[in-house]
DNA sequence: CGCTCAATTATACACCATGTATAATCTCCT
DNA sequence: AGGAGATTATACATGGTGTATAATTGAGCG
């Protein structure tokens, strides 16, 4: 290694907030409604900075947008996940779940589908949302082993994951909301939809 | 309206024909696995035509994406629909367009990824899709009113028809089949799905 | 056959985004 | 104050979309 003179002093801290405010410039720019606004040139003046310094902090478009996605998942869809097993049984936690991912998919909708788009363009950027979505599988998998199967076990284990994760994606949400309602509001509908599969008929009683 | 030489002779068959054959090019090139090859000028090169051609017939990318989406639903995902009609319950209608559609989600899985991410960067397309799929609504709105609704009155009609919606989406076949399996391998899961949703408790028959 | 006119082509251009390269400048840290 | 890393300014190459315009081809008609 070559001699480092500001090994892990404060300017790291700068640097670093340098980076996140890039980061959250990214994020801002893409919940725009206007589809076509998001370029680095864009993210870059909304942080106050020069497009090469967003080359110098990722290395390419789609290294920035997987950090994006990263910080996002990790800070904002999942921060509630510790209260989920403080549920008092499966179906509760589950309906936890559900408004927890709603409220992000409503609050990040238009990032979202950018993030779709390029994804499905970017082959780098492919790989790592499939990685970040084994978060939410993973998330499915410790409340399913918190609580246990259902009382049905009709279907296997893993299908059942499957599945879940599936009504849980953002597809789901966003299909469901179409353009006139928001992923928030069929918050209930994806309940329902988890209780039918889960073999409870109605729901027990009244959640907000 | 100026006059016109060729009012409808045959030269508008050629000029068609071309139309048709630039169509299939675009699908030609979507499906292809390398995410980054679609372009206008791939797409006229395939065609044996000059870019200029694809802009006089279409005028952008987007029209262009458009149709080609408009003409393989149409020929492709829902030309088996009137045989559906025959089945001799719901269930088994249902099976048939699970069926389907997953047999044409395998064959476009590409195209159908990059088609869902260009119209998450292009208002027009996006718009043009969403219309497209209100076919697939209208699909399953016909097979239940022609084979009636499940015992199960619990849910209301329009939420069943949002809910098969959803699980007849590309984006359900394609993460339930994530990068290992195929579309048209979870049919099967599908098809237990909706058996779910719909208050049948296990499959009937043995169903290729 | 030869003319006409629509369609296609060839060519050039403007614009914008990504990504690379390099030298100059700034600023924290020692 | 000085050194080193981070940021900037600037230029450039590449590739895609979309527009404009003149030249060329070829089907259909008299």
């Amino acid at each position: 290694m070559t001699p480092r003179p500001y090994p892990k002093g404060e300017r790291k801290h700068l640097v670093d907030a340098g980076r996140d405010k890039i980061i959250a410039a990214a994020s801002e720019v893409l919940n725009l409604d206007d589809l076509s606004a998001f370029s680095l040139d864009a993210v870059a003046r909304r942080a106050g900075v020069t497009r090469m310094t967003v080359y110098n902090h990722f290395g390419s478009k789609g290294v920035l947008l997987g950090e994006v996605f990263d910080l996002l998942v990790e800070r904002d869809a999942f921060s509630g996940m510790p209260a989920l097993f403080e549920a008092k049984d499966l179906g509760a936690a589950l309906d936890g779940l559900v408004g927890m991912l709603g409220r992000f998919y409503d609050d990040n909708r238009q990032l979202m589908l950018k993030m779709v788009g390029v994804a499905g363009l970017d082959p780098d950027l492919d790989k790592v949302l499939l990685e970040k979505n084994q978060r939410r599988r993973r998330g499915i998998e410790a409340i399913l082993g918190k609580f246990g199967a259902p009382k049905k076990p009709a279907v296997e284990r893993s299908e059942l994951v499957n599945t879940l994760d599936v009504l849980l994606s953002f597809h789901t949400f966003n299909s469901l909301a179409g353009p006139d309602r928001t992923p928030a509001q069929v918050v209930p509908h994806v309940r329902r939809m988890i209780r039918g599969i889960l073999g409870e008929r109605s729901a027990p009683a009244r959640r907000r």
